[in-house]
Order: C-alpha cells, then sequence, then structure tokens
DNA sequence: AGCTCTTCCTGAAAGC
DNA sequence: TGCTTTCAGGAAGAGC
C-alpha cells in the first residue's frame, strides 16, 4: 500500500519524464473515486505540466495553460490534480499502444504517444481537481511533513495528547503520509508498543521517535519504497523495502533483535506488529497489562 | 477528546 | 474439488 516512500518513489519517476509534456485527451472509465471527473475531462487537455510534487500520500500535479499568447492574467491557473492511490493505485507512464491493464480507470494522454495511467483494484483512491486558491485549504487539511517536522515541535505535540501513539502517527492531519507499514516499523525502532499513550512517553522516547520516523522513511525512500500487495513505481517496477521490515506482516517469526516471536493485536482499528520484549506493552493504573485484543493470524492457524 | 464500528472495493486465502 | 466466507486496509463519518 502506497505510503509516503511510495508516493515520494512515484512522483520522483513522473518528475522525471512529465514535465513539460501536454496533455491531449483525458478518458474515464469508473469516476466514483473522482470528485470532479467532468471537469478533469473538460480542462486537463491543452494543459501542459509544470510541476509534481508530494503532499503526505497524495501526488499533485501542476497544470498550466498551453497557449502561450492567450494570458487571461485573471484565470485559474495554475490548476492541480491531486491523486490519492489509497490501497492499490498505481499511475504508470506508458506508450499509448500497451494493453490496458485490468481496472485502469483514468488516462491522461500525452503529446508523447504516451499515457498517463491509473490502475486501482479495490478503487480506494481519490482523484480530484483544485485551483490554485483551493491548494492552501487542501494542504492545511493534512499535518506536517514527517521528513520535515523539528523533533522540538514533534515532542511537544505528542506531550499534548492523550491518544495511542500508534493513532496519532496514523492520523493524517497530525503527520502526512505515515500508514501502517511505516508506523509499525518506527515504534520498533524507536522500542514503543503502538498502545503506549503519547503524552506518558519520556522526552528520550519521543526523540527516539522521531528520529526513528525520519529514518525509516528516508530508508525506505532509498529502496524505491515497499512492495507488500500491488505497489509499483511510474515505470511498473517494485520496491525493495519489504524484505527490510523488521515487524510488518512478521507475526510468529523471531524479532531481529532478541528472537522473541513478533506479534499482531488491532491497536486503533490496524493490525499493529510489534515485538513483546523490546516493545513492552503499557501498563493501566490498576497495573495490569491492558488488554489488546489479539489478532488470531500469528503462527500456522488462521 | 478519543475510541470503535461501518462503509467503500476486490482478490486471496481460509473454511467447510 | 469447489463454493462460501472472511479479511486486509486509508479515510471518512456515525455514535458512544
Amino acid at each position: 500500500m502506497p505510503e509516503l516512500p511510495e508516493v515520494e518513489t512515484v512522483v520522483r519517476g513522473l518528475r522525471l519524464s512529465l514535465l513539460g509534456r501536454a496533455i491531449v485527451d483525458v478518458r474515464f472509465g469508473k469516476t466514483d473515486f473522482v470528485d470532479n471527473p467532468g471537469e478533469i475531462a473538460e480542462r486537463l487537455p491543452g494543459t501542459r505540466i509544470a510541476n509534481v510534487t508530494r503532499l503526505g500520500k497524495f501526488i499533485c500535479i501542476g497544470l498550466e495553460g498551453c497557449a502561450p499568447s492567450a494570458a487571461p492574467a485573471d484565470h485559474a491557473w495554475p490548476l492541480y490534480l491531486i491523486i490519492h492511490l489509497g490501497m492499490t493505485g498505481q499511475l504508470t507512464l506508458i506508450h499509448s499502444r500497451e494493453s490496458v491493464a485490468p481496472h485502469t480507470h483514468g488516462f491522461f494522454v500525452l503529446d508523447d504517444g504516451r499515457e498517463l495511467r491509473y490502475t486501482d483494484i479495490r478503487r480506494f483512491g481519490r482523484m480530484l481537481l483544485i485551483s490554485e486558491s483551493r491548494l492552501a485549504d487542501f494542504t492545511g487539511q493534512l499535518g506536517k511533513e514527517p521528513l520535515e517536522i523539528r523533533a522540538e515541535e514533534f515532542c511537544r505535540y505528542f506531550q499534548s495528547r492523550r491518544a495511542r501513539v500508534k493513532a496519532l502517527l496514523l492520523d493524517q492531519r497530525v503527520l502526512r503520509g505515515i500508514g501502517n507499514i511505516y508506523a509499525d516499523e518506527s515504534l520498533f525502532r524507536a522500542r514503543l508498543h503502538p498502545a503506549r499513550i503519547a503524552e506518558n512517553l519520556t522526552k528520550k522516547q519521543l526523540l527516539a521517535l522521531h528520529g526513528a520516523v525520519q529514518r525509516v522513511l528516508a530508508d525506505a525512500i532509498r529502496f524505491r519504497g515497499s512492495s507488500i500487495s500491488d505497489y509499483v513505481d511510474s515505470e511498473g517496477n517494485r520496491g525493495a523495502f519489504q524484505l527490510r521490515h523488521r515487524v510488518y506482516q512478521r507475526d510468529g517469526k523471531p524479532c531481529f533483535r532478541c528472537k522473541t516471536k513478533i506479534r499482531r493485536v488491532i491497536v486503533a482499528g490496524r493490525s499493529s506488529h510489534f515485538c513483546p520484549r523490546c516493545q513492552p506493552a503499557p501498563r493501566n493504573r490498576s497495573g495490569s497489562k491492558s488488554r489488546l485484543k489479539p489478532q488470531m493470524n500469528t503462527d500456522k492457524h488462521r
């Protein structure tokens, strides 16, 4: 599932080959994942791709009008095509003559014989076109970039929240771009149990978490992301970071650090993988281990 | 404020 | 073997 490192890899690939290209046609299959398909199909042909950036897990394609003479100063350029890959979304750049993969629902035909195709088996993704004036609003809904937030601010915020640390890491209004894989991998590296309450963590632990988040994300970008199900980059290549996961989907396997079996429990409604020894469970006020729903999936059974 | 449950969707894998 | 059920998960919304 595409999280920050996967989206960053896709964005870098698109930036290399998409800048300056003009869009000549747009076609859609199913559109239930698109906010404004009519507007997109109408306004994109004749625009040029000016930039490709990432906002958390969103891909942001900046578009400008092509016509050099017609410069209506008051008009709404640039426009931004915003794309979220959801669980199974893929954005690939391919020649128009290539066969169409199943579940491909968006076609952006370019002026060089290629097209940008959006494929999404489960259609949990999202696509929308917004104007320059609404971009700040859109960005404002999102939290800080995890790779940019300073340790001080990170600690200050987490110390003010009573939620479980895993829930906060996943909350896109807090930090934008972290998903289940990198939340679990960061918590393992910081040696923190996912159900710990943020405000109960020490400064030292929060600093460790901040560092772990940034290291894990940077490493994952270096390895071009994790391909655990459908993720591929803009050229259709898989990432390699899944080979370096320490806990994610390793339940029942030995911890790399202490050999204890990795466990999986539900925290914040998400399956959470951790080492019970390296990441000790929080205790509630009666002193007993807080109970977390065990997930049946460990070992061989189910 | 923060938690859980539900919804969206499909394919893989478990279960019978 | 083959059909049916369950499950995964990002995000949003409901309800507690």
